[in-house]
DNA sequence: ATAGTCAATTCCCTTTCGGAACTCAATGGG
DNA sequence: CCCATTGAGTTCCGAAAGGGAATTGACTAT
């Protein structure tokens, strides 16, 4: 199977990486989530290269992921801006900021602290049961495949 | 910047991302995750090349991601193994899936349901304050970056 | 003896990446 | 006016990575 298309297979997964699985995809989507908007800064903070910037933009914005809108005229310019199918991508970014932060942090700890602007609290937000509220782990939750999921059998590989 | 550089910028997206931000590397976890753990099985299942896996597996295991564990002797077979580093990326992948779930879904709905054993709802998890245990979304949270961590500006994009 | 299983590895050709230079429209300074 | 600069790309080319298929090697089952 080829990588592009990935997003056609039934799995939610592959689905979405299909759209922001590409090198660097999820890192411009970092940036817009710090506020860069316009090519040149993006470029500059990544230091992709201008080709793959635009099209990785190109495709988020096809995906509508992105939107490009002009900011100037005379001559024509435009910016990047996550629309809400990729604010909706923050859980994404901040699962990997937790990873990283627990897994590859130097011995300067996280780089970026995270405060909840509700309670003032400086903490990584944590998965929790929409339900009962409780935390959830990954040895928490049951996968059910749903008819015509190319049924897959399901051991537990966290036990 | 090459990509390979990736992990050492001081961003734990940046280095989340150095290790599993690779074509494939994402879905190889999700089937470890939904038990497969041979090399054969992997294969057929990811139908990607065999070159491919097992060059995404060393590096896993290089990276302490999964480990590598004989099942049999005469010949010596190995498996796959999600390591304690490996299951934490489950909000990662989580995530990934409340995404494709919400924005990628066909018309039959999600592919795979979750369920909760605590309390038996059968729902996504969703970020709640690790604090006040409210559910946090982007704009609820204030990222403050730390001494060394490059200095950005932050603009809300969400606004 | 022959076929099959499993985990790779090798070959070869195509696609993608990385680095640098170039384009185009407009603006600012001397 | 002439030249340099800015912003947002586009073009070009050699290098690296990906994909498809066949092969290897150590067994096991019939």
């Amino acid at each position: 199977m080829r990588w592009d298309e990935i997003g056609e297979v039934r799995c939610s997964v592959a689905r979405a990486l299909g759209i922001v699985g590409d090198r660097w995809t999820l890192l411009v989507i970092r940036d817009l989530f710090l506020g860069l908007r316009r090519f040149e800064r993006l470029q500059r903070s990544l230091g992709v290269t201008r080709h793959l910037l635009a099209e990785r933009l190109e495709k988020l914005v096809e995906q509508s992921v992105v939107e490009r809108v002009p900011y100037q005229e005379k001559p024509t310019r435009y910016e990047y801006r996550l629309t809400e199918k990729g604010i909706d991508l923050y859980p994404v970014l901040l699962a990997l900021v937790r990873w990283g932060d627990r897994w590859e942090a130097d011995s300067a700890g996280p780089p970026v602290l995270y405060r909840h602007k509700g309670c003032g609290a400086v903490a990584m937000p944590t998965l929790h049961c929409a339900q009962c509220g409780e935390p959830v782990a990954a040895r928490d939750m049951q996968p059910q495949p749903q008819p015509g999921a190319g049924a897959r059998r399901w051991t537990d590989p966290t036990g």
